[in-house]
DNA sequence: TATTTTAGTGAGTGATTACTCAACAACTCG
DNA sequence: CGAGTTGTTGAGTAATCACTCACTAAAATA
């Protein structure tokens, strides 16, 4: 029925299709029958491409964790050394990335909850890796003495959890069909209080009434 | 051949037992077989308590959301607006409880995933509300100027992401087999950080060593 | 055109799923 | 002790699961 495909063409296919499945009803919920109907061909065709359903699941994973994204870590303003455009970029790429399209952060977030080991793959790396760098920032800016003491790579936890967990919040626990901010008002929320904190710097540069150019 | 146990008794049993499973393998992961043979009864007697898994794990998630638990908001130090104290409180209480037992955290994690309407009911009230408490007091303080102006909802969210984020790298995503940090520290790193932020208040009160009486 | 290779499928397979039922054992109370 | 009630189960059931196989249709190659 469907109309014949190249071999390489296909798989790409599968892999799109059942990535999308995998994200909304996790590896077990997720049957290939299910799978195969949603791109229009049989269960036969899927498991001469992978052998198994695990196999299928290992390349997806593998196929996201793979491509190699360095938009995260804004090399310009890390040198000169501009904290709020920094932090500014890693939260604006960490919010539209997973909001655009929250498929790959539902994939992990399921494979973790599962016990997969891929999941741990891509915290081990991935996640530690872009952690670790952040946590670097911070520790040079502190020997400069522009930071206070903190353990860096606590706060770049801090840091990191709060945008992550605020992207959760709207995408996974549904919380935007009640709250919705503009992605500017969270970030500048975000890294304000991140770099100044709620009673911080009241004087320095008048917080209080920051400049929004909307 | 399992001992014959009072109704009440036998109800409550099921509960706990199959709680742990569905946080463990989710609602589709965990088989009724397993939950029957994990409390060492046959499937037929957990049928009888309870019509139908579905219902079995409404009745789980229900049963925790309903228990009225109020130690998160700290009273005395909100009324003396001791505000260390206060978002020291609630930051020790949510690690604490979820790292002492991460089931719930993983039930409601598994239950938001899978789209069932109860994680809904979870976040609409208790999730909601306690952000809305921490979110009032950081508007009472706004008000009297003791912080800076931000939108206070969005600031709520803020910490109590920054911590909840932590907690669940830790516990789901299996980072505390690599790092650990004394509870003690996490809390204070964040407390400090949230108040004061990375680059504030080096002079007013010598946040560089702060008295650490341990 | 004849032949080989590749893309695709319908109709199965045994295993496992949630759930049922008829019968049984153990308490309770007269 | 005997009758009723309540707790408990072994042995099912139909549906669904991941996966297979014998087979066809369309390309590619000769």
């Amino acid at each position: 029925m469907g109309t014949r495909m190249a071999g390489g063409d296909r798989r790409e296919q599968i892999l799109r299709g059942a990535m999308e499945l995998f994200a909304e009803k996790g590896f077990r919920g997720a049957t290939t029958r299910e799978i195969a109907q949603h791109l229009g061909i049989s269960e036969a065709l899927m498991f001469k491409h992978f052998p198994s359903k695990e196999a299928l699941y290992r390349a997806i994973i593998q196929k996201r964790t793979d491509g190699t994204e360095e938009m995260f870590f804004p090399q310009e303003a890390i040198q000169s050394k501009d904290d709020r455009q920094v932090f500014h970029s890693i939260a604006s790429y960490l919010i539209s990335k997973n909001t655009e399209d929250p498929t790959f952060m539902r994939l992990i977030q399921f494979s973790a909850l599962e016990g997969h080991e891929l999941s741990r793959i891509f915290f081990e790396t991935h996640a530690k890796e872009k952690t670790q760098l952040l946590s670097d920032y911070i520790r040079q800016r502190i020997r400069e003495k522009a930071f206070i003491r903190v353990p860096p790579f606590l706060a770049a936890r801090a840091f990191i959890g709060m945008i992550l967990y605020y992207v959760q919040s709207q995408e996974i626990y549904e919380m935007k069909d009640f709250f919705h901010y503009s992605q500017k008002q969270v970030v500048d929320t975000f890294v304000d209080t991140f770099l100044n904190g709620l009673t911080g710097d009241l004087k320095k540069n008048g917080n209080s009434r920051r400049k929004t150019r909307s």
